[in-house]
DNA sequence: GTCTATAGGAAGATAGAC
DNA sequence: GTCTATCTTCCTATAGAC
C-alpha cells in the first residue's frame, strides 16, 4: 500500500481517536514513521486529507441509506437502517463530533458537505412520508412540514448521539451496548408513529443485527 | 468594570463569533487591547477562563428550566420552555458547539459538566411523567424508561439545533426567526404525545414570547 | 517518492520592570 | 494591576538533496 493511502487511514484512525482538532500534519506522520515532507508530497495541505475523505464518508451514507427497493419498508429495514446509522457516525464520528469546526475552515468542503446533507434530508423525508401514506391504517399521516421535521431530529439525534456519549466515556470503553442504546434513542423518535406489533419487529432486528456484529 | 469582568465578556463574545477552538489567550488580549501578561495575571491558564464561565451557563440552565412551582404544566409554560432553552443554547454556543472538544482538554470541566447536565436530565424526566400522567385523559401514559429517552432526545436536538443551523448561516446572518425554527423543531418532539389544542396554545405561545423579543 | 532541514508563525505561558 | 519582552512548544508548509 502505497503512502497517500497509508496517511488517510492513520488520518482517520487519528482523528476518531484523539479528536480532528488535536491532530497535526506532524503526528500523523510521526505515527506513521514518515517525515512531513513526504505527507505534504502527497497532500497540499490539512484540509485537503480531510476533502479526501470526505467522499467515501458520503458515499458510505448513501451505502446506509439505500433501501431495498421493493416497495414500502418493512420493519425489518427499519432496524437495519438504525444500525446502519450508529455504525456509520461512529466510524466517523471525527468527522460529525468537529462538524461545525471543520467546515468553518473549509468553504469547499462546506459545500459539498451541504448538498450531502440536504439530499439526505430529503430522502429521509420522502421515505417518511411514503411510509405514512402506506398500507396500515393505525400509522399517523404527515403533513410535508412534519415529517420535514421528523426528518431533521432524526437527523440530528443520529448525529450527535455518538457525541453525547462520548462526554461520558472514553473512546475505548464504549462498546457495542452503546451503539445499541444509540439505535434504540434514535429509534425512540419514531415510535410514537408506529404500532405495537411494528415497534417490536424494529427492536429485534435492532438487536439481532447487532449482536452479529458483536 | 476591572479587566478581569472584561477578560470573561471578551472570551464569550470571541468564542461564539469564531469558534472557541480559534480564539487564544493572544487574541482576547488583544481584543481588549490589554497585555498577555495582564491576562495571565488574572487567569492561570487559559482553561480556567472557560471554567469561570461555566456557573453561568450552570444557573441559567437552572433558571430556563426553573418551572412554576404551581401543580402540573400549563401549555403555556411548556412554550416558555422552549424559548428559554433555545436562548440558552445561543447565548452559549461557543460551548455546546464544541462539547467533546472543551471536555476532553479539562476534567474537572468535564466532571461539573456531567453532574449538570444528569441533574437537567434528571429533572426533564421526572416532568415528562408527571406531566402525562396528570388530568388530560388524552395525552399517552409513559414509561420511565420511554420517558428517560424522550428527555434524552430534547436534550440532544436542543444542544445541537444551533449547530445545525451554523451550517448554513454564518453567526451574524442568524435571525429571530432561525431561534423560532429551533423552538418549534424542539417542540416537534413532543406533538405526538399531545393534543391538538396544547399544540395550538404551546406554539402561539412560542411564536409571542419571540415577538415580544424581536 | 522520500528524506533532512528549516522557515515562519501562532499559541500558551512566564519573568521582571513599573 | 499592568506592561514589555521573551521562552518554549507546536504546527503548517516549503526548499533542496537523495
Amino acid at each position: 500500500m502505497g503512502n497517500r493511502d497509508r496517511i488517510i487511514i492513520a488520518a482517520k484512525e487519528l482523528f476518531n481517536l484523539y479528536g480532528s482538532s488535536n491532530i497535526g500534519t506532524n503526528k500523523i506522520a510521526a505515527h506513521l514513521g514518515i517525515s512531513p515532507g513526504n505527507l505534504y508530497y502527497h497532500f497540499k495541505n490539512r484540509e485537503e486529507i480531510i476533502r479526501t475523505i470526505f467522499p467515501e464518508i458520503s458515499d458510505a451514507t448513501d451505502a446506509a441509506l439505500t433501501l431495498p427497493s421493493r416497495s414500502g419498508l418493512s420493519p425489518e429495514d427499519f432496524g437495519d437502517l438504525m444500525v446502519n446509522w450508529i455504525q456509520l457516525v461512529w466510524k466517523y464520528r471525527f468527522f460529525y463530533g468537529n462538524l461545525v469546526a471543520l467546515l468553518r475552515k473549509d468553504d469547499l468542503l462546506k459545500e459539498l458537505y451541504m448538498e450531502r446533507r440536504d439530499k439526505t434530508l430529503s430522502i429521509m423525508q420522502t421515505a417518511i412520508l411514503a411510509y405514512s401514506h402506506q398500507s396500515s391504517e393505525n400509522n399517523i399521516k404527515f403533513s410535508e412540514e412534519d415529517a420535514g421535521k421528523l426528518a431533521k431530529n432524526i437527523w440530528i439525534v443520529a448525529l450527535n448521539w455518538i457525541g453525547f456519549l462520548q462526554v461520558e466515556k472514553e473512546d475505548q470503553d464504549i462498546t457495542f451496548t452503546d451503539l445499541l442504546a444509540g439505535a434504540y434513542q434514535i429509534f425512540a423518535l419514531m415510535e410514537p408513529y408506529l404500532d405495537q406489533p411494528t415497534i417490536f419487529t424494529v427492536q429485534s432486528q435492532i438487536q439481532s443485527r447487532l449482536e452479529a456484529i458483536k
